[in-house]
DNA sequence: GCGGCGATACGGGATTTCCCCAATAGTATA
DNA sequence: TATACTATTGGGGAAATCCCGTATCGCCGC
């Protein structure tokens, strides 16, 4: 089974060229409220990890979350959270000698490509910097094809919003009324709200904010 | 002057590294609304494409906006806009023959690093498959740089809201009435709307979808 | 042609949110 | 200790939003 899922078949690809202990991979996908992980890790520190639910406190995903950069593992701030995992991570056998490769999509998904390797602090940063620019590409890669492989994506991927609706999403979002949006567009605000809740219906949403928020990780608007 | 500027000077190190024709950067942050550019082209260009204000219509900016791996501009489709500006391009001197790579930050934020080269096909597969990983890695940093060089980007980036305002607008923008949030918290629902306002405040917000958006944004919350 | 469908536009009235008010508890600071 | 500030809780009433209608216009398919 493990041969033929393609996205363990790229980490074990990436694992063995370039002579890493690990890889693994963890997403997020905010529209669906799907989470994604694949790993290299042995079946043992995969269950183990996931009945921690170290995936609520990984220090490495949270920082993933905040950052664009790499994270080298050893820049991390040894948090209680820190220890807990890495201490249990040490009893599997897994090297705390590791770098995270955040990736950030244009609606919202975070990822985060995670490799390690137990070796010397030489050794580590030789190898990191022959190799950051093909993680980093390899990274958006997996990204990419986990999220694209997340059905709810491209099912809200194109909802077909009309000229007035966006617009008029956007003024909202901008922090307009109705009254306001009517007087600029030089409508009833009557119609400013038949066409807003057109839109809450098509983003398939209960509420206005709820509506924004939505457009905004779908890139319909922007925040402003 | 151009000399001191350390982005223009990451550029232009960029392209005598990979003998590049020509590299350009350009990102917007929605928190303060900026939009930064730059560029190795000549000034002659430069301005005509701000004359013009192709950055609205640049489809290389506009694919990169809602993609996440590099896009080589043969792919880009064929458009008004598209033969618009790349022909003007032309007249410059400037080749058709390039690459976007997207970033995409935590914050909604977006950039776009773009490399050209007036060569052959088959020189310039070459280049790209022996470079990509660098180019990758080198768009994270431009962009990083840039985002954090915003001071607005940093006043923003921490409004300290309380943990109900947080849990208050997670919960709106999950679709929720102020009653229901009420309900889920066991507390009135006139006491959900004061920390509804008061996040609106902090957030210096006109309405509560403005908020919604602005809090995705700074990474408060997330979009349900 | 014509019936269906979506985009656009508007109003009445119920529902919800928003803006004034107030009170308590905790925390920091002078 | 006194004071000031924030977080948390709540009510009354004004204001805005939302759901129910209706109507016109253009487009697409049978």
């Amino acid at each position: 089974m493990a041969q033929l899922d393609p996205f363990r078949q790229f980490l074990d690809d990436l694992r063995n060229r370039f002579e890493l202990d690990h890889v693994a991979y963890a997403g997020m996908n905010p529209i669906s409220g799907a989470t994604h992980g694949h790993m290299t890790y042995g079946a043992d520190w995969t269950s183990h990890y996931l009945q921690n639910k170290y995936y609520e406190i990984d220090p490495t995903l949270l920082k993933a979350r905040h950052s664009i950069a790499p994270v080298d593992w050893n820049r991390l701030e040894r948090g209680a959270e820190f220890q807990t995992i890495f201490r249990a991570a040490r009893d599997f056998g897994i090297s705390d000698r590791g770098l995270t490769i955040p990736i950030h999509g244009p609606y919202g998904d975070v990822g985060g490509l995670n490799i390690n390797r137990d070796c010397s602090e030489r050794e580590w940063h030789l190898l990191i910097s022959g190799i950051i620019g093909d993680l980093q590409s390899a990274a958006v890669y997996m990204h990419d094809m986990v999220i694209q492989a997340d059905p709810l994506t491209r099912m809200l991927n194109t909802p077909s919003l009309s000229t007035r609706e966006i617009e008029i999403l956007q003024w909202t979002a901008a922090g307009k009324s109705q009254q306001d949006i009517g007087d600029i567009l030089s409508i009833s605000h009557r119609t400013v709200e038949v066409h807003l809740r057109s839109a809450r219906q098509k983003l398939n949403a209960l509420t206005t904010p709820q509506a924004i928020g939505r457009a905004i990780n779908l890139g319909l608007i922007y925040p402003r």
